[in-house]
DNA sequence: CACACGTACATACCGTGAGTACGTACCCAC
DNA sequence: GTGGGTACGTACTCACGGTATGTACGTGTG
């Protein structure tokens, strides 16, 4: 019986020149949870994916897993965090050189739907993030990443108009942005041609975004009541 | 030990002159499980409800449970599917009486988010459906009754303008409509003040439709591509 | 009205998987 | 070198979904 033990396949884990060499060793397998654990509630979904599946495949016991974890749903949660500031970080990336607030909201939708395409983002994120995290616990992690990006691009456009929304109007648009990319989304990574429905998708909401600037240049009011 | 057996208080079920007293007995105890099932899964979740607490609740036995359904999943359809008809029918009738398409997309708006705000339809519609059903099998669902109702009020609406889109096109519209109203809805019902929520999405929603009606009015045509 | 049959359950059991208790090896500070 | 704390490994428990099997009662048939 051969036991490896520790002399296993390391994940990159990038280099810390002050870390100490257990800490090193203790970062990658802590990374290799998390990679693990990605790839197989992206595969199979978090109710079909075992622990035991997990420790598994990053060559560890379950013993390891709730050192670093409290539990299947904080390493759920570890997995989730980091899809989302991925996502975060690839929108971020595709709103910088773009200062007309109209063109970073197209870049934005772009990079959004391009997001939502990713398996990971689709089962993690939106599939299964609200009901394994719960809703309340889902929107705070939304909050400060995602939402946050469609959040400040909302912000910019409708800033630009002559309207003087509230902080909660602002809001309010925001979260119907983010909802229709993410409902649009979905149905386009599902689409038999995804890149025929992006377009459509592309074509609609920039549709509205060109009503929204008729109506800016006309200097009609928002409608305080239906 | 007293056991009473079938001697329960049995839920109503509507008195079907033709059938048996045995089909009234079952069709009588089926209802009982969604009943409860509908009851359990939404205050504590689909993971977090076990079987024996809905048998419990249901006096009944798994044995029963399994004599009706195939399996936890197969009783959460059950309950999604009722909570969706419900829905359907409550946007529907609210539609009734208004013949004006801009009228009736206002009306079906409101009955919505009345909808949404129904802890029931949140929680096991929006939250937990496309988890445990998965995105397929959730949207077959939702293809026929509530989005199926979204979609008939954009079409009656696009097709009030002097575009022609394809079908194609008016689904898409649909997906963001339907995704933007379910997500405007789920922060309406967490919200500190879900009326003055409700309200400002009703606004925010109103005034992109202000926008379509403004270019349809000014014959402004579909970008083809951004 | 007797009887065979199928429905509508109840009971007892099994396998899986999340979580826990406890033991141990190893690195680091002193 | 040594005490102590970190980073695991091992063995177990228990809850829960699912199954296998038994049974009572209503119902159609002769």
């Amino acid at each position: 019986m051969s036991k490896p033990s520790v002399s296993k396949l390391v994940p990159k884990v990038p280099h810390v020149p002050g870390a100490s060499r257990r800490q090193q060793y203790s970062a990658s397998t802590k990374r290799a949870l998390v990679d693990v654990a990605e790839e197989l509630f992206t595969t199979h979904g978090y109710a079909s994916t075992s622990l035991d599946a997990i420790v598994a495949g990053a060559q560890v016991t379950k013993g390891a897993l709730y050192h670093h974890f409290s539990g299947k749903q904080a390493l759920f949660e570890a997995v989730f965090e980091r899809v989302e500031a991925d996502a975060s970080r690839a929108i971020q990336t595709s709103l910088r050189g773009h200062q007309d607030p109209w063109e970073k909201a197209r870049a934005g939708l772009r990079a959004f739907l391009g997001v939502v395409q990713e398996p990971r983002y689709r089962r993690i994120v939106i599939q299964e993030g609200p009901a394994v995290l719960g809703y309340e616990r889902y929107r705070e992690q939304e909050e400060r990443s995602t939402f946050a990006n469609v959040l400040e691009i909302v912000r910019a456009v409708l800033s630009a108009g002559t309207w003087d929304l509230d902080e909660d109007m602002l809001q309010t648009f925001a979260r119907i942005f983010f909802g229709a990319m993410s409902s649009a989304g979905e149905s386009v990574s599902s689409a038999d041609d995804p890149i025929a429905a992006a377009a459509r998708v592309e074509t609609a909401i920039g549709f509205i975004l060109v009503g929204f600037q008729t109506l800016a240049d006309s200097g009609v009011e928002l409608p305080s009541s239906l």
